[in-house]
RNA sequence: GACUCCGUAGCUCAGCUGGAUAGAGCAACUGCCUUCUAAGCAGUAGGUCAAGCGUUCGAAUCGCUUCGGGGUCACCA
């Protein structure tokens, strides 16, 4: 039984035979006692004064009395600092749960989700330009929540529904066609994605040019920009490919495929992966149905002129367009469609979006409308909303070329990660193929812990001119704490040390240090369940981080392999390993791996 | 303008279901490698939690107002 609950019953027994006062054990709060006191657990006596009709002092006194009588062999001694009482548990306590309950293989894997499917659906790249560091922060938060959702008992479906189709591909489609001269990802050496995104570019320079001139003949800049030639051909172009001209649509094929390759390998590099695409060029057709059956179920509402449109005025917000006059589908009504799609093909009562902040109003619009056609999985559609990736600078704009690149900078990472390696001479006696690897797993490492250690909702700052850093509050570090318990691991085999302690044994008294890292790791599970319903790897990192500092600490300040007594020398032994699992496991739900050696 | 999110140390961020003296990391300054990896540890300094009012035994946390910043409000995606 969960020491936490225990102690939870033992007050609410104590509130009872004390002070009459009813309450259900699992309502009482405790939070983690503050490193001032002494103390595993507090318990705030305030909201019980009123009805106890004492003190906060003596009532915290005599809860702590009842319960160190009521569970003796949990509970070591209390104190009481005003209205709170701490609980200091047994040690010997905490070697039970170490053994019983930290090592176990799986204790980060909770079964709240049921093995319900929920798919995730993040990445959804357009396939006209490379990716960029908002993309990077998009796809770590994608995949890191589906390891979570897992570790939490879902069963996570990984999608990707790749934006493929629509005037931004057009434009790099036309830029390539005038100035492209049969140039190819062999020809020129570049990475497909990047090739093309050069001509979006170069579109956008051309575009610049051609209002320029438009301008300076004394037309508004305004109108110069919807009446720019290279945009009318680039519109044009759309149209061919929507009625499947050959020659359109070939060319389109063949970027894309450039772009895939190129997406396929920065997928690889950096670790993510999908279950099941989707391709906007299947699926922007859908959701027509959908409006007709809104408009048969009196949800939605047709215009004179042929719109459809719903009325959210009764929600607060606005009326909104669902379908153009001229019948054409807009975003929200592929959206609809993608949705039921959805449904169809994996019966996902959840859904969970990885989709940035400036979208947080359609998300709630299309929540709105689901929920008003009845649909079963309205209720589990959920936007993870995460704040954009600022520079000093401000915003990212591509088309400013203030972008940061994605593959860049995982380069830039993993060259650094080699540097700092090498110039702290890591890799001795390392292969050519381990170093390598050491520098991706270091490098990338602190790339995602630096995107992921923030809460994905606010927005966060990255400062190209400073270098991430991989000392303190850094995946580095924590990657480095993996790797030297791993050293005393390897150590603790080669000695023959075992791990287990004889039946019957009790430890007499641990080290302040070691009860403070196993407070940490009783709470493992707890972080876990918290960072998937609040969908926050951050709180996964942080916990980590705090694991990793708080081991630190212990490991600079006891010995282990100098411990003469051999019983707390297997404790040790074992307690290091269970902070490692913890490490290694926490950092899985990052998407982070961690070194043996580094 | 309307709606919405945000404002915590010089910088980047935790803490926000109300609880003790507001915490980390970086940067600065002091120490610690003959002992399991110093990408580490210990310490010093740094705060009117944007401002004001309110609710409460108690507010960084909840409510209102003001100031400052981001985002969204297209028959764009």
């Amino acid at each position: 039984m969960n020491p936490e609950f225990l102690l939870k019953e033992s007050i609410a027994k104590g509130l009872l035979q004390e002070f009459s006062i009813t309450v259900a054990p699992e309502t009482i709060l405790l939070e983690p006692t503050r490193k001032d006191f002494e103390g595993s657990l507090t318990f705030v006596v305030f909201p019980f004064i009123k009805q106890a009709k004492v003190a906060p002092e003596q009532l915290g006194s005599r809860i702590g009395a009842f319960c160190q009588t009521d569970i003796p062999t949990v509970i070591s001694s209390f104190n009481v600092v005003k209205g709170f009482l701490n609980i200091v548990f047994n040690d010997a306590l905490w070697v039970e749960q170490l053994y019983t309950n930290f090592l176990r293989e799986d204790y980060a894997q909770l079964s709240d989700g049921k093995g319900e499917k929920v798919m995730v659906e993040y990445s959804s790249p357009n396939t006209n330009k490379p990716l960029h560091l908002g993309h990077l922060r998009n796809n770590f938060l994608g995949y890191s929540i589906s390891q979570i959702l897992k570790a939490n008992g879902f069963d996570v479906i990984k999608a990707n529904l790749v934006n493929d189709r629509g005037i931004h591909i057009c434009k790099s489609m036309i830029a390539y066609q005038k100035s492209g001269s049969g140039e190819t990802p062999v020809s020129t050496g570049m990475k497909g994605d990047h090739l093309v995104g050069k001509y979006y570019v170069a579109f956008d320079k051309q575009l610049k040019k051609e209002v320029e001139a438009l301008v300076e003949t004394g037309i508004s800049e305004e109108q110069a920009k919807k009446e720019a030639p290279i945009l009318k051909e680039a519109q044009s172009m759309l149209l061919k490919w929507e009625q499947g001209d050959k020659e359109v649509y070939d060319l389109w094929k063949t970027m894309n495929g450039w772009v895939y390759e190129g997406f396929n390998a920065t997928y690889k590099k950096i670790g993510v992966d999908f279950d099941h695409f989707y391709y906007e060029s299947n699926t922007y057709l859908l959701g027509k149905d959908i409006v007709e059956e809104g408009l048969a179920k009196g949800v939605f509402n047709k215009r004179a002129d042929g719109s459809v449109w719903i009325d959210l005025t009764a929600e607060g917000l606005d009326e909104k367009l669902v379908l153009r006059s001229d019948g054409t589908s807009v975003y929200i009504t592929q959206d609809l469609g993608t949705a039921e799609l959805k449904y169809n093909d994996f019966g996902c009562k959840r859904s969970v979006y990885v989709v940035g902040n400036e979208q947080d109003y359609h998300f709630v619009v299309l929540i709105h409308i689901l929920k008003k056609l009845g649909k079963p999985y309205a209720n589990g559609v959920y936007h993870m909303s995460y704040g954009m990736v600022d520079l000093p600078s401000g915003k990212m704009k591509s088309r400013e070329g203030t972008v940061v690149d994605a593959d860049d900078l995982v380069n830039e990472m993993i060259e650094t990660a080699k540097e700092r390696t090498l110039e702290q001479g890591k890799t001795d006696g390392f292969t050519e193929a381990e170093a390598t690897h050491l520098y991706e797993i270091v490098g990338l490492g602190a790339l995602k812990y630096f995107l992921l250690k923030v809460d994905p909702k606010k927005r966060m700052m990255f400062n190209p001119e400073e270098s991430i850093e991989f000392q303190g509050h850094t995946g580095p570090s924590i990657q480095y704490t993996y790797a030297r318990i791993s050293a005393i691991l390897r150590k603790a085999e080669e000695l023959n040390i075992k791990e287990a302690l004889p039946a019957g044994y009790k430890l007499e008294k641990l080290h302040p240090y070691e009860v403070s890292v196993l407070e940490l790791l009783s709470r493992f599970p707890e972080k876990i369940r918290e960072a998937g319903v609040e969908y926050s790897p951050s709180t996964i990192a942080n916990y980590i981080f705090d694991v990793a500092k708080e081991y630190n600490r212990f490991y600079a300040e006891v010995s282990i392999f100098h411990e003469e007594d051999e019983l707390i020398k297997s404790f040790r032994i074992a307690f290091c390993r269970a902070v490692a699992k913890t490490i290694k496991d926490g950092m899985l739900l990052l998407g982070i791996e961690v070194p043996e050696k580094m």
